[in-house]
DNA sequence: TAGATTGTTAATCGATTAACAATC
DNA sequence: TAGATTGTTAATCGATTAACAATC
């Protein structure tokens, strides 16, 4: 924040709003499943199909940035990728801790969605004795007491949770205590955490009822 | 959307804007699990705290459609509970199908995320036949075959899919066909459905994203 | 009464959209 | 060239917030 840094090289604002933000997070997403399923050009039409947002919306927000697309064209997926890793600072590789080895906690290590965004599950814990030591995907399941010294010599910077609710809040206390800044909290669990730490609290029967509602009327 | 719906008890609007209906299923998740946490009472201030929306954003949804709160004391949990869930139209039950019988199916059956909010799960299914009439949950897995049937028999208007990425784009066009209107989808396929049917994928890399990014600036 | 928190106003800011010229 | 789609403008709409009187 300091003046130094107001200067950018394409005159965009320092920082992103919260919306543009999320969208550009939203857009990455979207591009690269269709990077995958073998698209090389997407339309801002496209776009707007997979991720719900206006068509409109999505070329204002992508040219703040820059001129990435072609008219009568569209956008090349691949690059389009990059511009926007570049714009959200993520194009490097950030290292996750996950907790619980249940059946979320697999479900979680055996899927690519963090893998594709270049977030690596380093370490895997579990309270319940018998499942360290266990494999679970390549990681060996640890014990919660190394969690302080596994943080440090990992660089671990978020921790997913998928412990029971009961867990989550010491388990939270202790991560914090530990220098970690992101919590994603699977569990129901309200969390408490100092200003410093986020906590985003995974909630798919919101999103349910939204679309429940707007279905019933 | 007759002219004879135009009149409300209190006077709100026929529908509720994307962005209110968005912030009261939230707040009505946070609220279940304070009510099960014991709370009797909450503030707009611990809600906003909770939600991460503005105080006076939550005070302004809230009295648009009456007053439920108390000067000096707050709101209590059970009334609101209730009142959102009036204005949600989310008051009864809705019936679940669910696919795929992996770790991460197993991990939504047991869970209690929908059951707290009236989605009960009346269906699981695989296309595994090694998988078909084994247990999870009450739910005795079915055969895909037995779609059509099962969402007719059970009134299901909800899927949610728990499948690997290439079976999702089939299997949502048989749902449409068999007439589920809302998808729930968790794995990363871009599937196209026709406009009456709404689609929600999950994608916490999205949401990690955003959080990294403003951790990262 | 004193303290706390709601309900509401008024002002600002950002999101959204239609429309269309530019151009691939 | 003809068709398609971007980049950008201009106008509107809704979200957001600070502030504070009302009142529990």
């Amino acid at each position: 924040m300091s003046v130094g840094d107001v200067t950018t090289t394409n005159g965009g604002p320092e920082r992103l709003s919260l919306g543009v933000a999320a969208r550009l997070a939203r857009y990455l997403q979207v591009l690269t499943q269709a990077k995958k399923e073998g698209k090389e050009t997407v339309s801002s039409q496209e776009l707007s199909e997979w991720t719900h947002v206006n068509s409109t919306q999505i070329r204002r927000d992508l040219s703040g940035f820059g001129k990435f697309g072609k008219r009568g064209v569209g956008y090349n997926v691949d690059s389009l990728v990059s511009q926007i890793r570049k714009i959200l600072r993520t194009a490097g590789q950030h290292n996750i801790a996950l907790f619980g080895a249940g059946h979320l906690g697999k479900a979680i290590a055996s899927s690519d969605i963090f893998a594709d965004h270049g977030f690596r599950v380093v370490a895997i814990f579990d309270a319940n004795p018998k499942k360290v030591g266990t494999k679970v995907g390549q990681q060996t399941v640890r014990a919660v007491d190394d969690l302080r010294q596994t943080v440090l010599d990992e660089d671990i910077v978020v921790a997913v949770l998928a412990v029971p609710t009961t867990a989550a809040q010491p388990l939270a206390d202790e991560l914090v205590d530990a220098g970690v800044k992101i919590i994603f909290n699977y569990s129901e669990a309200l969390l408490q955490v100092p200003p410093e730490v986020t906590v985003h609290t995974s909630s798919p029967a919101v999103d349910l009822l939204y679309a429940l509602y707007f279905y019933l009327t």
